[in-house]
RNA sequence: CGGGGAGUGGCGCAGCCUGGUAGCGCAUCUGUUUUGGGAACAGAGGGUCGCAGGUUCGAAUCCUGUCUCCCCGACCA
């Protein structure tokens, strides 16, 4: 993508009313605008990062074997006053009719919808398990919605639900989505710590917030710090007892959020040179609430003995649009954003310092479509504004990598090549650059 | 929802107290000189001062109402 034909309304200032780093940085970066309280339009440079944070979480939801569907945003009523939360669900929902006055609402999220699909087309034990995932924008219409994408009314999650004959089972889908969660986030490149949440009505055990640290977090993190460093675990096993076992193993580490952080526990089991405590965001959440729906909705299956059972069920959602805001609080430095590689909206900005010089402008040209050829989405700056802020705006949008030609390029046949988060240059030859740049 | 603050060109702000027909910086456009880390000079375009009433010869400014946005708290992916 050539610069002077994308829209990047980058800002040297700050509009006053965004407080966090977060919101700052993605106004100043042309990521997104704010339409009304909570609510943005998604600019091209943000649309990317959230179609790339989207697609991650679509293929671990796909390889821990969920399957994706995707649910209307405005949704009946009445499927809500079935389950009760029509009513439960207060001012946060987003009541609306539409011409024949029929009560509809804009879905907070889609327990409802998504046990009634299931009743409909799944009538026997036989065949579950099953696990929908749906990737929708929702809407809560929060008292208040701050700190831009971060929390906004309007927001982007997948949602995911999994349905099992017994409560056996559920465990297992529960610890498939929750192994499922750490490939996500270690995908991301970021450091997201699985924590100990209030399981609400349920009870049990079966309720976690994945938490990302994050300086401007909103809640309190106690963890031992050997949590952090444990790798991603891949492609887990499908037997229920070895799955168990992995998860017993990465939750034995201590790890809670401010509500349920036990002093005594933690003091007694995490040597003080391991003690952390740290501010995270919330980026993701799953918790198992049994038959509550299906009892509710009255949705019913054949049992192995003929009789009619209710499905167990969980649910699991991960924030793809917060997350957006949450990589820049946890990535950036005083000039910008610093995106991780897997979500960057480029890989790799490419600066033309004299593009009315035919010289230099086949240079950066040859380089753009060798990298462009090799697989690999480049952003050239070809506008005709001064080096200072071509060099500034390709700071502030943060892309993991940076290659700078101009006239010296030219006469010297070295170009420079920069790393966004260390800020390491390298003088090296155009071969040199895309050589350092598609080996993978 | 309780408490506080703010609405003036795309962004940041001044002007308001003490009414007299709108200004500064950044950005944008033109020209000249510059030219590798947010250039200088000269010129230009762009605002019914959130909206609606009212007071007044005259309202960005005073009064009333209303809408919107932000911050702190309680709540959430």
């Amino acid at each position: 993508m050539k610069m002077s034909r994308f829209l990047v309304p980058t800002l040297k200032e700050a509009p006053s009313d965004a407080v966090a780093v977060s919101h700052q940085l993605a106004l100043r970066a042309g990521l997104i605008r704010q339409e009304a309280a909570g609510i943005f339009s998604w600019l091209p440079l943000g649309i990317r990062v959230l179609k790339k944070i989207e697609q991650i979480v679509r293929e671990e939801m796909d390889r821990a074997g969920a399957v994706e569907v995707l649910l209307p945003t405005v949704q009946r009523a009445d499927l809500w006053r079935k389950s009760g939360r029509y009513e439960d669900y207060g001012a946060e929902m987003l009541r609306i009719k539409d011409r024949h006055e029929r009560d509809f609402l804009f879905g907070p999220t889609a327990e409802e919808v998504m046990t009634e699909l299931v009743g409909a087309h799944v009538n026997s034990y036989a065949q579950l398990p099953l696990i929908l995932y749906n990737i929708q924008w929702k809407f809560r219409d929060e008292v208040r919605p701050r700190f831009g994408v971060l929390r906004s009314r309007e927001f982007l999650m997948k949602d995911a639900y999994s349905f099992d004959v017994d409560e056996a089972s559920a465990r297992h889908s529960y610890n498939r989505m929750f192994m499922a969660y750490l490939n996500i986030f270690a995908r991301l490149g970021l450091s997201v710590l699985p924590v100990r949440a209030d399981p609400g009505p349920i009870g049990g055990d079966l309720s976690h917030e994945f938490m990302l640290l994050a300086k401007t977090g909103e809640s309190m993190v106690y963890a031992d710090d050997r949590a952090l460093g444990l790798p991603a675990p891949g492609t887990p096993p499908e037997d229920p007892q070895a799955l168990q076992a992995l998860v017993d193993e990465r939750l034995s580490v201590y790890a809670a959020s401010d509500e349920l952080h036990d002093v005594a526990e933690y003091e007694s089991r995490v040597e003080e040179s391991h003690r952390m405590e740290a501010r995270g965001v919330e980026v993701g959440h799953i918790f198992f609430f049994g038959d509550k729906y299906s009892q509710s909705m009255d949705v019913k299956l054949d049992g192995p003995d003929g009789a009619q059972i209710a499905m167990q069920s969980g649910s699991y959602g991960v924030g793809v649009s917060r997350l957006v805001a949450a990589i820049i609080e946890a990535s950036h430095d005083d000039k910008g954003i610093v995106w991780p590689a897997a979500v960057a909206p480029f890989d790799i900005g490419i600066i033309n310092l004299a593009p009315d010089k035919d010289d230099v402008t086949l240079l950066a040209d040859t380089l753009y479509n060798a990298l462009q050829a090799a697989g690999k989405q480049c952003l050239l700056d070809d506008r005709k504004i001064r080096a200072g802020g071509k060099f500034a705006d390709m700071d502030l949008i943060g892309l993991p990598k940076q290659v700078v030609i101009g006239p010296r390029s030219v006469a010297s046949g070295q170009l420079e090549l920069k790393d966004r988060a260390s800020g390491e240059t390298h003088n090296l030859s155009l071969d040199d650059v895309v050589a350092a740049l598609t080996q993978d």
